[in-house]
RNA sequence: GGGGGGAUACCAAAGUGGCCAACUGGGGCAGACUGUAAAUCUGCUGGCGUACGCCUUCGGAGGUUCGAAUCCUCCUCCCCCCA
């Protein structure tokens, strides 16, 4: 097992690895309140998303807030996704050149254009701790001649990215850093010839991304594995986008330190529970009189207090505390299971507990 | 007492001779969701069958017709208006 534990240094903190990150996308990690994100929870670090912050509130907004994390009273590392992930989910909305990217927004329609350098300014007016390289997050499938094109792109943007990044300052008196994204789709030569590059540009942490677009998972574990092969050792390794809670065992064995995933908080917000026994539909009719605890094993307030038939009866009601329940508990044992994966790896039989806990993970319960 | 309207599947509600096992919505059941255009979307929802299909349904009973949820007769129940 390439598993391994490490720290990450911040100005609002530090972050143990290997760690999940709860999506906060529009500067909220929805249906859930910072405090829950910060106490029960216990989150290290949270993410924002570079493209819905631009498009609302706005930058204006957000630089007399003081930066997101007054805006949004949360202190402790923000990473902002540069909305390299949106040039692929608005694909309908976009267009891409060499200078950067023609978007409409999502919202209203209005034009926007997206340069490398125009994406780091944003980043700085946001004041994410770690902010992320603006890249082309190619699609799957995808022919090799345009992952290749898209790469090389990608890593000319880089290039952009990180000399205005070198030459711009932070806005709010703390320090922020650039993590650059290796591309390459499915393909191994692109991929390995991608990670190189990356590495090349010496930064304090690197990303893959790409990936978990709808590939087969081994596909998905080859590509992280071989670019994990080439990506330096002492700085941490963030696979974005991913995943399931074996997803992040499995890609912790291969030396991944960073996650990030919608999957706790949107599936959560449609009723699946993930837990250490397996996954639960809470919406089935199985759980309508079960009145033990929404999870007996979990640590977060909500496993123990409420039962799983009044959980179920919430969402079957459409109370809005159903999804807050159901995202507090799965981001809870998210974090719990990064943080076992950790103690683990510490005692050094990572990959036996892994295994055994693997199998249980993809469970229906 | 007089006059009028109505009864369709779990609920509501279309359908007024064949294209009807029956539109649509709700409810119910199940599925999907991986750097969030998502508290969203999809499927099923009379019975049996994997399926071609077969069987039983539109308040009840009878009738007209090649053919009825639709037309006729009687019955039962509900609602509205006037006394």
């Amino acid at each position: 097992s390439s598993a391994r534990y490490g720290r990450i240094t911040t100005e609002h903190g530090e972050i143990e690895t290997p760690i999940f990150m709860p999506v906060g996308t529009a500067g909220t990690v929805k249906a859930v309140h910072i405090r829950d994100v910060k106490q029960d929870i216990n989150a290290e670090i949270i993410l924002g998303n570079t493209y819905h912050l631009y498009l609302r509130p706005g930058l204006d907004i957000l630089e007399q807030a003081g930066g997101l994390h007054k805006f949004n009273g949360w202190d402790r590392p923000i990473l902002t996704d540069s909305g390299g992930y949106q040039v692929h989910s608005l694909a309908a909305m976009r267009k891409i050149e060499e200078k950067g990217v023609n978007f409409q927004s999502h919202i209203d329609g209005s034009r926007h254009f997206y340069s490398p350098e125009y994406v780091m300014d944003i980043q700085r007016s946001i004041g994410a701790d770690i902010i992320m390289a603006f890249d082309e997050c190619t699609p799957y499938p995808c022919e090799y001649d345009y992952a290749r094109e898209s790469m090389e792109r990608t890593h000319r943007w880089l290039d952009r990215s990180l000399q205005q990044f070198d030459s711009t300052e932070p806005k709010y008196g703390y320090s922020q850093t650039i993590f650059p994204i290796v591309q390459g789709s499915v393909y191994k030569d692109l991929r390995a010839k991608s990670a190189e590059y990356i590495a090349s540009r010496g930064r304090e942490g690197n990303a893959i991304g790409g990936l978990s677009v709808g590939e087969p998972h081994e596909m998905m574990y080859e590509m992280t594995e071989l670019v994990c092969g080439i990506l330096p050792a002492d700085k941490p390794r963030y696979l974005m986008g991913v995943g399931t809670p074996a997803n992040i065992l499995e890609s912790i064995a291969l030396g991944v330190d960073m996650f990030d995933c919608v999957m706790p908080t949107r599936n959560g917000r449609n009723g699946m529970l993930f837990t250490s026994e397996g996954i639960i539909n809470i919406k089935n009719k199985k759980w309508e009189n079960d009145f033990s605890a929404v999870d007996p094993n979990g640590i977060s307030f909500v496993d123990s207090h409420y039962s799983r038939a009044y959980l179920r009866h919430l969402f079957a009601a459409r109370e809005s505390l159903g999804p807050m329940i159901a995202s507090i508990h799965n981001l809870a044992f998210y974090l719990w299971l990064v943080r076992e994966a950790r103690e683990h790896i510490k005692n050094g039989d990572f990959a036996q507990w892994k295994n055994s806990m693997v199998p249980k993970l993809q469970n229906r319960l």
